[in-house]
DNA sequence: TCAATTAGTCAGAAAAACATGACTACTCCT
DNA sequence: AGGAGTAGTCATGTTTTTCTGACTAATTGA
């Protein structure tokens, strides 16, 4: 274990942070998918082609310790999780609006 | 060499492919200082605490293939190359100043 | 009771990203 | 001619990220 002498995290770039949020290999999948309504974890599975279960677990872990994603146990019929965009996940809506608009532009 | 049965890129998620633009340790930083000006490679070293020739050249290079990034030779005194934003670099602007904003608040 | 569906965890391997140190090549100044 | 400053490249090694396959555990429907 190393001793971190300079902890770089943001500081100088402020938006490093929230870019964070949405890097990784299935993030930005997730997140379109979280904004279009509520996110399981086995379907996520089923859309993501070439996906698999670790590495989509610990993205929704991720997510939800950033505070991206609400995780909601739904006591019904299946007896399920389901995540969804918090408020703060919210709030990056029309940046990625604007990123899908750029990319199609 | 494998076949790619699935070049995933983008397709399903627009956004991702701007995103992975910015992605990377150092990507954000050089875009910081590039949206104030002209950014060169002995500078940057200088500048990002921590970084090294390397990880800085690929950086460039990537945000330069990327369209991101426009190199030019400058044929002055001492005779260096500089970066500055493309047009479709400017067109990120807004986004990243959101995401300060964002950040800020 | 058994099988399926839910949502994971865990250890290990493979792949991708990043860092290190040595080296190159050109220009500029003395 | 020599030294410093420009901007890199290259081979190698370390670290981080991602993937694979086996396993766990609770709930549900037949």
């Amino acid at each position: 274990m190393t001793t971190p002498t300079h902890t770089h995290t943001d500081s100088s770039c402020p938006a490093e942070g929230l870019l964070k949020m949405l890097t990784g290999k299935w993030k930005p999948q997730i997140f379109r998918f979280a904004l279009e309504g509520t996110v399981r974890f086995n379907t996520l599975l089923r859309q993501l082609e070439g996906s698999n279960k670790q590495s989509i677990a610990v993205a929704l872990k991720e997510m939800e310790e950033q505070g991206l994603l609400e995780k909601v146990v739904v006591k019904l019929k299946p007896l399920h999780i389901e995540y969804h965009l918090s408020e703060k996940g919210k709030s990056l809506i029309p940046i990625f609006r604007q990123l899908e608009q750029l990319a199609a532009a």
